[in-house]
DNA sequence: ATGAAAGCGCTAACAG
DNA sequence: CTGTTAGCGCTTTCAT
């Protein structure tokens, strides 16, 4: 029954040992001359690679991953990939790690702390070789990741971390961000600058927190709690929060907020409240989303070098794989941030 | 030495052989008891869970997936991860995966072949169960593709698709939504309507062209060459777009852009024109992105059920995949649209 | 320069 | 209900 026969071969998913026993060579030598060993002669490789193409031969990854105890796979855990920071922060760490010869799994937290210890439960499972994590908004305690420690597989932060001295991690300086962001407001001539901030036990928020409140001080401007108003930063808290600051505060003439969602839900009830954008109430955030030069007016916004951030995350995290055992001391990458001045903030053309 | 025995034990992954020997029993039977298998005693199963919780036991899912020949990892290639919706397909992909017990692998084309040929291989390498495709901007031909069925790795497409009968795809009805925009814009007493087209190898962009022109015809109207101007999509070519057709056809008095990212650079381009939105000119456009309610006018855009249609397309592949070989006719899905008005094409509030 | 053999950790016949 | 055995496909000593 040739038919069936050639059905079978075509099906038949080439291994080493059969290109070994079509070549009457040893499994081993194949295995070497596949990865191109040193000391298999040119002649055995060549026939070796010549066979290999000829069948198709794919090597089986999960018995090379099984063996080695490695799966040359990076597990990613992220609070959500829509909007442009997390989406250019995977691009970064894609191209790094592809180039590495690593593939990359991807999780989302949906920033619920318990979502979080699915996606890492899950990622150990899979048995990846290190993993990547931003922490979600809801995450307070950290059992699922210093689990991850305890079995030794590599461990990277960024953006949100945890802020142990004990783990490596790559952040943006978010102090500095909020601090050029505010001087700017500032320098623009605003007196009473509110602030909407995120939850304050987020690295994040809590530096972007003191980059206002240090640029006020320097500034000699009085810190007014009033001018303050704390939440989960959705572009409804913004709109919600503005209106209770405008409430407590309607002199208030800048507004500094956390992320770029939450400013333009302010900006929205701004307008609403029928006040002019900068010359009333100047605006800034925090992230320089897509849609920050699709509104009126253009928002102000601090850039976070996503991409190269995710860069620098995998390059550390390849680096620990690398080194193995011999625990390198953490080390913490801190990136520098742009202000990106647009209309919502630039009441002098000319200054 | 006790430090040093001590730490060996600390730092050993358990494995099912280790229980086996604690427990005086079989592999086999431990394998068995730790699947819940339903022909060992239950006491004896309560010994193997209850060493294994206190060893931390963690199962070898490569060993597994080598042992099975499935490694319960999906893949899933992309375009691109920003913008609303592959993200959103993501989320929905995610979850219905992770539900069944399956780990995505994601990877971005960037819209180009080459890079998705690349993506192809490293799935393939990572021994995947299953792919998920859409395809590129620049994807003609389809080798790649060809080489996962020629594998017999299923394979579902989604969006994006190639379309031979012999795959199985979800997909939106684009025409039905270029239709009903156009329709709409039509009712609201446009009668020179431009298109913003994209290559007419996608079947997205032919399929909305296509609802496009027959909307026109529906309705009577010519269909004008100086109308139709096509692109890339990217914001810039919307704007450049826009400013052709406003040269070629001054006349023009809405517009229906086959994505979103188009349309708003042909915003841009209309009001710096000084022509008015929607009263000069309507705009309609499609995707539905995050943007569109925070331009000024917010946008009118078909949505495409992006949630629904990644939870479709993997449900499809996980049927292949639990088929096995017995290979299923392809099937298509065809999900419905839905226009959302907004603004800039509502020319009477009372319409 | 090549081969023999062991084994990564797990599952699944095939016995009892 | 439990055990024995044989691999999945690959890498890697240890020989020669």
């Amino acid at each position: 029954m040739p038919d069936l026969f050639i059905f079978a071969v075509a099906i038949h998913r080439a291994s080493i040992s059969d290109l070994a026993a079509q070549l009457n060579l040893s499994v081993s030598t194949v295995s070497r001359a596949l990865s191109n060993h040193s000391r298999i002669s040119d002649a055995t490789k060549q026939r070796v690679w010549e066979l290999a193409r000829q069948l198709h031969y794919q090597p089986n990854h999960l018995a090379a991953a099984l063996r080695k105890g490695r799966s040359n796979t990076l597990g990613l855990v992220i609070p959500h990939i829509d909007g442009q920071f997390f989406a250019l922060v995977v691009k970064g760490i894609e191209t790094v790690a592809n180039q590495a010869g690593f593939n990359i799994m991807i999780c989302q937290s949906n920033e619920k702390v318990a979502q979080e210890r699915k996606n890492i439960a899950a990622l150990l499972n899979a048995q990846v070789d290190g993993i990547l994590v931003s922490l979600s908004l809801s995450t307070h305690d950290f059992q699922h990741l210093d689990e991850v420690r305890r079995r030794g597989i590599p461990l990277v932060f960024f953006d949100r971390i945890m802020e142990s001295a004990q783990v490596s991690a790559v952040v943006l300086d978010d102090y500095q961000g909020g601090y050029d962001a505010v001087s700017h407001l500032l320098d623009q001539g605003c007196q009473r600058i509110a602030h909407l901030g995120g939850p304050q036990h987020l690295n994040i928020c809590k530096n972007r927190f003191k980059g206002y409140t240090d640029a006020l001080q320097s500034y000699n401007c009085p810190i007014d709690p009033a001018l303050i108003h704390f939440s989960d930063l959705s572009m409804q808290d913004g709109r919600d929060g503005m209106g209770i600051l405008l409430r407590q505060a309607p002199d208030l003439d800048g507004v500094f907020a956390c992320n770029d969602l939450a400013l333009v839900g302010a900006m929205q009830m701004v307008k609403q409240q029928g006040l002019r954008i900068p010359q009333d109430v100047a605006l800034a955030g925090f992230s320089n989303e897509l849609f920050d030069s699709l509104t009126e007016p253009m928002l102000t916004s601090v850039d976070q070098r996503c991409e190269e951030m995710g860069q620098t995350a995998v390059q550390m995290l390849l680096d620990m794989i690398a080194a193995g055992d011999q625990t390198l001391t953490p080390r913490h990458v801190v990136l520098q941030p742009t202000l990106l001045v647009r209309e919502s903030s630039q009441r002098n053309p000319f200054a």
